[in-house]
DNA sequence: GCGATCCTTT
């Protein structure tokens, strides 16, 4: 007994759903007025459900799967939101399926089915489907011909791009976007340039895509000049683009320094730009700034969106807040991806909880999610932090027989390391041998850093001249290999290594240390001139030192790369970045309060000894991030249990 | 009654 207020109350309905709860209630309301089979209500239910609302593909499904006979609108929608899906492919099946029920594809069925060939990087798929079109006379569409100039390119096919452009009588703006984003795919931005010059009109979203693909070719001050010269008129896509280009290429402060700006010129934060912003904060350890946009995301609704609750994850992880991180993992509910799981699980293995990280991993192997072969670098690497070695080993080949995941170079990198740091240094060279991919420089140097735990000199020469092949003027390897040579007492070959540095120009990478205090990050460089922070940071180092001399504290010098006087060894060494860094958080924080700071390289064997000795005589916790992992100092003792 | 091009975390 359906009346026909009921019809237009239910379409008003519609027009305001906003969410799935909101679905499923008008899907109760339209059952109840014997709606339910309504062609166009259920149309509309199926179109909110594809496209409209974020993760309620599965509901979309379930829909269309309880319709008796869907017409072509109805498959087309379904489609174009399993196309946008994690699994593209699945919109292909759908579209099989609509051809044996003789339902004629249109124009929309194209270009939404194009863009899943694209999203599945299938060239294969995509060809076929071009065919198809062809011979149904809708090659020629315009909508249609600008989704194959872009499928070409995401499949790596800049010719067949440039050709369906070519070939296009009238292309329209959006058609010259698609071709000149289709350069930038495909790395050529001398042809993105030239395509831009030439373009007959441009609108906003021409300037955005030359931000995007600046950016993506690493070209940031490009990017930066085509900012200020296009239009003045940004859009949040202008300001996000700029955010995470800049976070992505490791320049935090330009992110934050635009994320401010964009701010100041009243654009609302969206979903995109907060991840870059928050992606920034992880790289620095501003704990204090990240902790500011936690409550805004949450006062704003932002937490609904799972990429950006995934980088507040991760930045609660990166500033040293294990426990904040796993508040909000657990937060996600049911809205965990597989970036979330993964995230997680490699938290807990920077903190040096190898046993919690894999214990998470049982647990997401029962639930919906299917690990990747990124999960299992989390996995390994847990592993290898917490010196699981036969854990670590069953994992690796649980990924290959079970999962039928390849190893990279990356998992075997995390074996080595595994293997490498527990001291099996002969297991690690026969696993570098009989790699299934070329052992590359990162491989090489991970066994380096494994004999210089374990003071082979031997090995440690075999594999440095591996790296001289392959990257002679990195100056990590020369400066391990000294020090290899150093704790072994071979003075000569420590000079052999300097002389040979100093002849090939090759400096050391300065360390940097950085320690935020009131929300403003400082940052200490070793050996840095004279500046007022530094001052300041030394001043109260001497007094640290001298407290920890009476608690029978002994600088360790093996680290230091010449055969210098002792005195002036010691000298260097207590200069280290991390030891400043400290420092000035001692004088500066106040009393009870953690000091957290973010190192560039690892932590060297003197600086642990001081930050321990100095959780144990000042009562402070520290916690330090260096290149690889956490340090939490409490009490005197580490949570890396020295094993680092 | 849907459409095509730009920014998303591990």
């Amino acid at each position: 007994m359906c009346s026909g207020s009921c019809f237009q109350h239910c379409i008003s309905l519609l027009k305001g759903c906003k969410s799935l709860k909101n679905l499923t209630q008008i899907q109760a309301y339209a059952s109840k007025t014997g709606l339910h089979n309504h062609r166009f209500i259920l149309g509309q239910l199926l179109l909110l459900s594809s496209v409209s609302i974020a993760d309620a593909i599965e509901h979309a499904c379930r829909l269309f799967s309880h319709i008796p006979s869907p017409d072509a609108f109805m498959y087309n929608t379904l489609i174009r939101g399993l196309s946008e899906s994690q699994a593209p492919r699945h919109s292909l099946l759908l579209y099989a399926q609509m051809r044996r029920r003789f339902l004629l594809p249109d124009s929309f069925s194209f270009a939404f089915i194009l863009k899943a060939a694209a999203n599945s990087r299938s060239l294969h798929t995509g060809t076929q489907l071009h065919c198809q079109a062809l011979a149904l006379g809708l090659d020629t569409h315009l909508f249609v011909r600008t989704t194959l100039v872009s499928m070409y390119a995401e499949c790596g096919e800049i010719h067949h791009a440039h050709k369906a452009f070519d070939e296009t009588p009238q292309p329209n703006i959006v058609t010259w976007n698609a071709i000149v984003t289709a350069c930038f795919r495909c790395d050529d931005v001398e042809g993105a340039e030239s395509l831009f010059d030439r373009m007959p009109w441009r609108n906003l979203t021409s300037w955005n895509l030359m931000l995007a693909g600046y950016m993506k070719a690493g070209k940031l001050e490009q990017a930066r000049t085509t900012f200020k010269a296009m239009p003045p008129q940004k859009d949040p896509v202008s300001w996000s683009t700029m955010i995470v280009g800049f976070a992505h290429s490791g320049c935090s402060d330009e992110a934050f320094g635009f994320f401010r700006e964009s701010h100041k010129m009243g654009t609302r934060p969206n979903g995109v730009s907060l991840t870059g912003v928050l992606s920034a904060c992880a790289q620095t350890g501003a704990f204090e700034f990240g902790k500011i946009l936690h409550c805004y995301i949450q006062k704003a609704g932002y937490d609904h969106i799972v990429s950006v609750s995934n980088a507040l994850l991760d930045t609660y992880a990166k500033c040293g807040n294990i426990d904040m991180a796993g508040l909000v993992f657990h937060w996600m509910m049911e809205k965990k991806s597989i970036v979330s799981w993964t995230s997680m699980i490699a938290a807990l293995a920077m903190h040096g909880h190898g046993e919690e990280a894999i214990q998470l991993f049982h647990e997401m192997e029962g639930s919906a999610v299917r690990p990747d072969g990124i999960t299992f670098i989390s996995v390994l690497y847990a592993c290898s932090h917490a010196g699981l070695i036969e854990q670590g080993s069953e994992h690796f080949s649980k990924m290959i027989e079970i999962y039928g995941i390849e190893p990279t170079v990356e998992h075997y990198g995390c074996m080595v390391d595994l293997y490498g740091r527990a001291g099996l240094l002969d297991r690690a060279y026969e696993l570098v041998m009989g790699m299934s991919v070329e052992p590359n420089t990162v491989i090489w140097r991970t066994l380096l850093g494994a004999c210089s735990i374990h003071g082979n000199v031997l090995l440690a020469e075999q594999v440095k001249e591996r790296l001289s092949e392959l990257d002679p003027n990195n100056s990590g390897d020369h400066v391990l290999l000294s020090n290899i040579y150093a704790v072994a007492g071979e003075w000569s070959n420590v000079a052999a290594v300097r002389r040979s540095m100093t002849k090939q120009k090759i400096k050391k990478t300065p360390g940097w240390s950085t320690i935020e205090v009131e929300k403003v990050v400082y940052s200490f460089i070793a050996g840095d001139g004279p500046n007022g922070v530094t001052e300041e940071a030394l001043e109260k180092l001497r007094e640290i030192m001298l407290k920890l001399k009476l608690e029978g504290y002994v600088p360790e010098i093996g680290s230091v790369l010449h055969d210098i006087e002792e005195e002036e060894k010691e000298d260097a060494v207590s200069r280290h970045s991390e030891k400043l860094a400290v420092a000035f958080g001692l004088a500066r924080l106040c009393e009870g309060s953690m000091i957290r700071i973010v190192k560039n390289l690892r932590v060297c064997k003197d600086c642990h000894t001081v930050m321990k000795l100095i959780s144990k005589v000042y009562g402070r916790e520290i916690v330090v991030r260096d290149r690889s992992r956490f340090h939490l100092f409490r009490q005197g003792s580490c949570s890396c249990r020295d094993y680092w």
